[in-house]
DNA sequence: TGGTCTATTTTCGTATACAATTTGAAGGTA
DNA sequence: TACCTTCAAATTGTATACGAAAATAGACCA
């Protein structure tokens, strides 16, 4: 199992002293990234020493995560990397599709010439790390389309849900994705920019909705890979 | 300004030791029932006496509340009830129309005869808490009808962001609400379990997209009732 | 009376201490 | 070898201490 050595280079050696935000972004990226598996421990004390901060510092970033279900606190045993289940990782995709495709319409209207190149950007420097293989690269900007797109609609509250939405989807993708989840994924964001400059809303929203399905249709569920092979479930019973 | 005593009432005096979960549901609650009025301030200590535990437990309940928007923490100025802004409120709203139409159809699909016995049930204590002016109870059983009816999507996700955005719809009404908020509100709920128990899912949609759009049109911004009044900004220029 | 400055008190931010519990390893037995 | 028991080490939960900043009250002056 994954755990963090307080030399580990999973956030770099570092003596500086970090504030609560960035610990926080930090450790959000780490586990967006996939730098930390599900199930990865996540010990107050490593991480405490990683940042130079107490526990206290720590302890209350955690809270925060798992408040966003991005890591699971279990009562005196500590906390670790969330392990979305399928059901949850359907819902979070049900409930993008929601908002998403909701809010398209808003955040067409609402897009300028500046934001069309500023997604077009996006999409390409994604593209980009696509086929340079830098794949934590390429998760974040994916998920950057997405809330830059969404934010347009000028609706913080629903920008709020998309981010969280957004950052447990990469964490779903670590547990559940095969290597098509992200190559699937090529190029595609620029079509949608096209329908976006156009205003054709009824099209771009079918393909937001296609887009989201597609994505989620990649994921391979089945008995997966548990972070700690659980041996007596899988030798057991041979009856 | 409204303030926590160690001998109010707002919690009760009582010594028992709460738990963590108990103190956030005190404090959630106390906001959503409008005994803790916008703007009110929230100092550990005192808070920390009523619930008998150390400030470290009030702390991590406070940064959650924080999070969910039902308390502002400014940094060295401790917490205070938040004081939801005009724009927080519409986009509020408008999230819930998005999620809560977009859900309907399939909690409709879903909904099982004890299920709109249940939602009933909650209208029809709403509509008796109504008529006998217990306010903070009809608050609470109008989110509870809305986030019932909702969950039975089956969509944990969604229902979570129900869940704050009902918590803060009721702060928004207490900074925002006239007398009609609360009252226009009467009775209407059994229309929509009607139509629910009819499988008429457009027409419940439009219900529901009305239904907040009313309760939204009844609030009444404008130049606002300050927490403390500032006696300066009415008095001075008369130039 | 109204305003400004200063001193006191209150309140917050962070680290640390200590008890309680879990984890993991060593040793013993079938 | 597999399984159980026991004990030490590691880890978390909670309270507390203390420095730093902000709120408050009082004195002083116009």
């Amino acid at each position: 199992m994954a755990r963090i050595a307080a030399d580990s280079a999973t956030f770099g050696g570092e003596s500086k002293r970090y504030s609560d935000e960035e610990v926080y972004k930090g450790i959000a990226e780490a586990i967006v990234e996939h730098r930390l598996p599900p199930g990865a421990r996540l010990p107050e004390d490593a991480l405490a020493e990683v940042f130079g901060i107490s526990r206290t510092g720590i302890r209350k970033v955690l809270q925060r995560l798992a408040l966003e279900h991005l890591v699971t606190i279990r009562p005196r045993r500590g906390a670790q990397v969330a392990q979305p289940t399928e059901q949850e990782a359907r819902q979070v995709f049900a409930a993008r599709r929601m908002i998403e495709v909701g809010s398209l319409g808003g955040a067409i209207e609402a897009a300028r010439k500046r934001d069309i190149q500023a997604l077009h950007d996006i999409a390409r420097q994604e593209r980009e790390a696509q086929q340079s293989g830098e794949h934590s690269r390429a998760i974040q900007l994916s998920a950057r389309f997405h809330t830059r797109l969404i934010e347009l609609a000028g609706n913080e509250v629903i920008t709020d849900f998309l981010l969280q939405l957004t950052s447990r989807s990469s964490l779903i993708i670590a547990m559940y994705g095969s290597r098509l989840s992200i190559g699937c994924d090529c190029g595609e964001h620029d079509e949608l920019v096209e329908l976006v400059a156009e205003r054709r809303v009824d099209e771009a929203e079918a393909w937001m909705e296609r887009h989201l399905q597609r994505i989620e249709a990649t994921l391979s569920f089945g008995p997966g890979t548990e972070d700690v092979p659980d041996f007596k479930q899988i030798f057991r019973p041979i009856r």
